[in-house]
DNA sequence: ATAGGTTTTGTCAAGCTTTTGTACAT
DNA sequence: ATGTACAAAAGCTTGACAAAACCTAT
């Protein structure tokens, strides 16, 4: 990347994102590097040392407890040319290939990508983010709609073969629905994909659900948890008395960017606006509810 | 699928439909089961007895007395259904898994039925017909909007599956997309579907595509055909200007109830009425050209 | 992507969906995991107690007692609730099925597999690699015939059915046949698919093809090729001479472990001895005169 | 089916320790 | 630059509690 130059600890905290003062922490207390010194005493630090930094940010951003995260980023130092896999590498592979219309590269970087992870990973580390960032780029006219389409629809049929049977088993059962109106059920999509690995029964209805019939079918499958998905707050705000009527007699949660809006826990619906998998640990873990 | 982990009453009661009280009494009565007990001394159940509650429940259901039965499900298992085969058979099937929203019985049926024939087999014999039937009923206010929904988001997820990889080739490329505004997409999958196995290659657009960008994409790609699904003809109605732009530049073609639209011809539109694989033969025979 | 770093109670609980609190009690009542400790005493998770979690949390749902759910859980580490799709894992399942004789469990095996995947991908990263191991078993006497046939025949089918339908269309044709003699067709099958999804038409004639009809049925078709598989030199050698007038009259190729013989390329012919996968892609691309 | 007692299990609190980023003094 | 200090966040242990689910006996 960079020239063979030695780095002092205040560049080096600039290009990791770093205070001096913690790289100094990590140093004394797990040993994470050992620059040389200058005439001075001045750390000297190489590029490695900036990559174990960064290797070390990551295993923090990933959860891990800074202890930890430094013994990892200590042992698996060079790791040269990651193994032709990184998250990164497959966005962009995805990018490419969705922006050219090529289905078939698109369709070999998600077998890929599916192939050398774990589901949730694929799902929270590339596959939403992606979603995210074309989100982002049709906002800013970088994108045309085609664009747009093209992708989601490949990637929304990746996914729910994935989810295929996955009403199948005997644990809880959530019933999924996008609100009228909305077309954007990826993210519940996700959802239920998660959910299901905790053993949960999906009932899926795509997008555009009318609430009437949301409402009558909640009735007769008796789910543990109605999960409705937003992304625009009117769709929300137009739906509310309706949404007021099935909380009352199911326990519902409200998921997308709309789980934010304001009148929502005055419904009594669980809010669910974060990174989908997680979300669906949480419910895994909050509606222990018998179901039926 | 259930592990042979150990059921507690209430589970097994649940499982079999029966109240726990009943259970014990059939344990104390006829000694119908011996079930171990923690260490707390609650009962603890296996699969095997879940099967004996079933098979008693079923010689009950027969009209024997309670003692009979017991003294059968104790000495007898029971014995599975077995499936059957026929095209009229796998759409009673399909339709009465759907009515109860029962996926993996419905998952279960289109695999028999993938196996068993032609995909275009399977498409004009079964699922187009299926889907039509589905949709009178609706109309006849027979099936809930939510029914309507659930089956068609499982039998949409199985077509496109089967479709995926279809824009690989070196054959004609197809253009598919929904006018803006319409949902109903699985007759345009199943056309791409049946073009697919003329060897074309398809780019597939979902529901709702704004004419624009499909007008953008279609002057990218330059494909030998676009075809335009819609159902209502208002759809078509209110998108003309566009599409005689459209049909100008490209070969273009109209599929779904639309087509019989008084307008279009006018167009210099292909009208696509028929059945989806009909329609598909009858293209791939005439629209010989531009085979890049 | 994540590494195999140790998790503290909290991140554990993040991503299980699990509060500390109930962690340490499992802990504590079930010893369902057995951290490793801090140097101060805080407890240390690897995947492997996230693993176990889940499976807990799997059970659970399934309605299972906290107790019993538990005791599966350490039990059992296996299978987890969303099958996982790493090729090697399929693998493994196909093998452990095949090894018992249980067709269903293969049938399902391979369900899941060309539900999560791309069908090429299928092919060359678990099937025919599948199929290499289980033929070098059988030559080591690891594997008696009879699974090898079962297995075989399973997969056979499976791979002839997907290609129902693959003479239809309008691409180029190939003529696809065995050697007389020949039984190994799975490559042979293997390759009709993947040229398939380029675009072109398979006329397969299964294994053991007389050399005269073969003959006379290219001169019929005139396909844009004509692959022929063999495993074993001898077959070759000995059809050398028809093989020669084949090649004269049409574009000839030579398939299976076979095409590395010494004679091949002065008789005209392709050597395809790869991946067929891989060697259909090249043919697709190479091979490109004739089309229609 | 009810009544009265027991087991199971998720949650919480109190009091104390470890971990870790940042700040301060030399 | 170094070393120490500090406070917030996250953990640990013990003990207890209450709701749900079960048990037996009537």
């Amino acid at each position: 990347m960079t020239e063979i130059g030695l780095l002092r600890i205040g560049e080096l905290g600039r290009r990791a994102g770093v205070s001096p003062g913690l790289l100094r922490a990590w140093e004394r207390r797990y040993g994470l590097l050992r620059p040389t010194r200058s005439q001075g005493g001045l750390r000297l630090y190489t590029d490695d040392d900036l990559e174990r930094v960064l290797t070390m940010q990551r295993h923090l951003a990933d959860g891990l407890a800074a202890a930890e995260a430094a013994a990892l980023a200590k042992r698996a130092p060079a790791e040269p040319a990651t193994p032709s896999l990184t998250p990164a590498d497959v966005r962009r592979a995805l990018t490419e290939a969705f922006d050219a219309f090529d289905e078939p590269a698109a369709q070999a970087a998600l077998d890929r990508l599916l192939a050398a992870t774990t589901l949730e990973t694929a799902l929270s580390e590339v596959i939403l983010p992606y979603l995210r960032e074309l989100g982002e780029r049709w906002e800013r006219g970088e994108v045309s709609v085609a664009q747009e389409h093209f992708a989601s629809a490949i990637v929304r049929e990746r996914l729910l073969s994935l989810g295929r049977g996955w009403g199948r088993g005997s644990g809880p059962t959530a019933l999924l629905a996008c609100l009228p109106g909305e077309r954007h059920e990826l993210g519940l999509i996700a959802f239920g994909l998660a959910l299901r690995s905790h053993g949960w029964r999906i009932a899926y209805f795509g997008s555009d659900t009318p609430l009437e019939t949301l409402a009558a079918t909640a009735d007769f499958l008796d789910p543990a948890i109605v999960v409705v998905s937003a992304v625009s707050d009117e769709r929300v705000s137009s739906a509310l008395a309706d949404l007021r009527a099935l909380a009352a007699r199911h326990r519902l949660a409200l998921g997308g960017k709309a789980a934010h809006l304001a009148g929502v826990d005055e419904l009594g619906a669980l809010r669910l606006g974060g990174d989908p998998v997680a979300e669906a640990a949480r419910v895994a873990a909050t509606v222990t509810s018998y179901a039926r």
